[in-house]
DNA sequence: ACATTAATGACAGCATGCTGACGTAAATGG
DNA sequence: CCATTTACGTCAGCATGCTGTCATTAATGT
């Protein structure tokens, strides 16, 4: 029935669950890396500068994320204290570090893959891969149209 | 090329996307609602209330919302101090009472929809219905999949 | 090279969210 | 009908996010 709707309040209705669905999948995230003492700040930033090729700073993780530079900051200062990150200099920039993950990070990030990647195979067991695909380039497509 | 990914990869990636989205959605109500004076915690309130039918209690929105009783209890509080919301007797429960939108509050969601309409139809003009309805149903069985 | 603009770090203040705990009212099961 | 369990309001403490501000460094344009 959702198809009988117009398109405008197909959209608001695919945004209110959108909400709903992000809460859920932190909570996802949250139990996961429980044991590995982890908050949804905290492995959103290991999984950004995991994921990073050439090392990030901390307002070019906050640009990955979305987030303010200074929320960024705030963690990564904790992070690095609790010894999970590493301020390394950083060749292109003077004051700007680069965030890097500790030894003890890189074994948090190997743990969170063990037990994410099942997750995911479990999560997308009864989805076609085609849908995922036309979500995918759809989120990313309004992604665009949103970001500045 | 996400197609040629496994599926796994390509939920993982949807899933840092649908973060990223997320965040952006907030930005966009929120700047749609800054001359009404509401910040995000507080639209959500207003279009959970608006959008029921026999009524909501605090712990009512908290689940809609997916968020804990106690976050929505202190939103809507101060909302009826600020004189958007009413508390009003519950037929159905002595304590717990409904929450519904004042005359002024009322009001305010109307010119929400005023400017979100609008919003909603341009932000899906190059996207065909039937993207989002693939959108909205795979969202919704993710959600029902996460939801205890 | 210099002046201007942008980016960054640091700090403050505030809004929002969570969990935990407590007492009380409501719902449930025997 | 009573005992037990659940739901709710309330308060406290804490984590996370935002904006604003200011000084300093880096990047840019002329």
């Amino acid at each position: 029935m959702p198809s009988h709707y117009p398109k405008r309040v197909l959209f608001l209705d695919l945004v209110l669950s959108l909400f709903r669905l992000n809460g859920l999948l932190i909570s996802e995230g949250d139990a996961m890396t429980e044991k590995l003492g982890l908050t949804h700040a905290r492995w959103k930033v290991i999984g950004a500068i995991a994921l990073s090729t050439n090392g990030l700073t901390v307002p070019g993780i906050a640009r990955v994320l979305g987030q303010s530079r200074q929320a960024v900051q705030r963690i990564t200062d904790v992070m690095v204290e609790d010894g999970l990150l590493l301020y390394s200099p950083n060749p292109r920039h003077k004051r700007s570090v680069l965030v890097t993950l500790s030894d003890e990070g890189v074994t948090v990030y190997a743990t969170l893959r063990e037990i994410q990647d099942p997750w995911a195979i479990n999560a997308t067991d009864d989805i076609p891969t085609e849908e995922l695909d036309v979500a995918l380039r759809l989120v990313r497509r309004l992604i665009q149209k949103f970001d500045r």
